[in-house]
DNA sequence: CGTCTTGATCACAGGATGTTTACACGCAAT
DNA sequence: ATTGCGTGTAAACATCCTGTGATCAAGACG
């Protein structure tokens, strides 16, 4: 699965917001003129747009990174309602507009149903649409980031989102962008996360079935933890349900000599092969 | 009888969105017919709902603790557009569903930049009216996991369902998920639950005929229980009907002593079957 | 008091869940 | 191109939870 991290500085976007695009957004239609008027209109909004012809793949919407997806029902087919179906429940914080022709009551509330925001009946003024997807992304964004770039410390941690740095009782911390994200996701929560829960958050996307991502990314984390403070554990495993951040860290009973853990003082990433 | 929890799937929310009422909506409006439809289908779906005939005042409805609120700009007046940007601004929390007779491009444009979620015009069908609502909340709702799950004491027993922890008399109990769950069901239950209901409410889907599991897990719980205060029992069985949590415990009769006379037969039998 | 039904308790096999390791892929920098 | 590195997948392994069946105790009912 492509997952690239095309801006992997600073104001890193995943789980925080986007820089600078105001919005983000793919419409799926075949009717030139209406498509001509959109991108004219999103484009004077300093939106990012992208017009298909066809209906892509979730995969490929998870790449685009989309705020809002206007879709044509039509231009899908048969299998529409099984596409928005897949599309909602994939990538839950896509706003998705449906824009179609005439339609029933018991079709739109189908719509609806499966989890589009909004539903626009065609022909419909381009403004109002527009007027439409922001009311919808609004929504998005408005618990997108409870409180970003405060650096926070809880217990011997400290957390820099600003500099993407973690601290251990003063000691940088050498972590990725994910490997980042989660801790301090798992930091400023106090509580139990399952790993859906952790997923949707640093991803942005639903988790696959059976994804184990988390629990990787988790080892990673406990193994770089214990390395600056290998009597430590931070990181709890509730069974059956998730992870959660300790401030006040549980003390382990290494048995003799921390073998089996510290690799080395360096990172044992490098050593590999 | 093989019973697959294969779908124990993405994360047993079954702890987590019980309680409350699923949506507290308000409807300013003045159609009697429309509002009494309205709130048929709002009350069958299990949402508490209030019909205004006046708009309430801000602080009204800050106090009103609502999740969406329904409006007809005509009930309003002139002052409409006043009252939405209020209301939106003040209440960015808020889903707002503005349902109104046959307005303008402009009307809805400006209504919908103003805050308002979503725009429906009379007479619309009820049911999509509802799809709409819940659209709306449905994207409040997506982040707002954090606060949902409250800690609750009752008795001597305290329920932390964002740790996942419960303890008895500030002593900490150690349990599994299913465990936790079971409990923390039939401590917010102030009442008799058969063993369906139990089943049905923590596993996710109906009980195999003949099915033990909720016994064998009351077992487990009432010996831990035990093993922290042995005289009480705080999980009553109601013999042909279910079980029941004690909030004031009922004092066990340790050996032999004031041997068969159990106190307590508050509840008649309830029929044998 | 005897019998039937329902619930309690126990031990354990099976399997779901979590951990660890190794490696393939793709982007980015050289 | 090549290399390095971060990311995600697959598979082997370790844990320990879960649900079943057997057995025993207790209520219901005649």
């Amino acid at each position: 699965m492509s997952r690239e991290r095309t801006d992997a500085q600073p104001g890193n976007q995943t789980s925080s917001q986007r820089a600078q695009p105001r919005l983000r957004v793919a419409v799926v239609d075949r009717d030139p003129g209406f498509m001509q008027v959109l991108a004219n209109r999103l484009g004077a909004l300093g939106c990012e747009h992208r017009a298909l012809s066809s209906p892509a793949t979730v995969e490929t919407l998870v790449a685009m990174r989309l705020n809002a997806l206007v879709v044509d029902l039509a231009v899908i087919g048969p299998e529409s309602w099984d596409y928005l179906e897949r599309v909602c429940g994939r990538l839950p914080g896509l706003a998705v507009i449906v824009c179609t022709g005439p339609s029933s009551v018991a079709q739109r509330v189908r719509g609806l149903r499966l989890g589009a925001d909004a539903w626009m009946t065609k022909p419909c003024h381009p403004e109002e649409l527009i007027c439409v997807i922001e009311a919808a992304v609004r929504r998005h964004r408005r618990h997108e980031l409870p409180q970003v770039d405060v650096a926070a410390t809880i217990g011997e941690i400290t957390v820099r989102p600003d500099l993407y740095q973690a601290y251990v009782a003063e000691q940088s911390l050498e972590l990725t962008a994910r490997e980042f994200e989660i801790l301090q996701l798992l930091a400023q929560s106090d509580r139990v996360l399952r790993r859906e829960e952790i997923y949707e958050r640093v991803w942005g996307y639903a988790m696959a079935h059976g994804d184990r991502s988390v629990d990787v990314f988790v080892r990673k984390l406990r193994q770089k933890l214990r390395a600056i403070s290998p009597a430590w554990n931070y990181i709890h495993t509730h069974f059956g349900v998730g992870y959660r951040f300790a401030p006040e860290p549980e003390v382990l009973e290494l048995d003799e000599a921390g073998s089996a853990d510290v690799p080395a003082p360096e990172f044992p990433a490098a050593l590999t092969r």
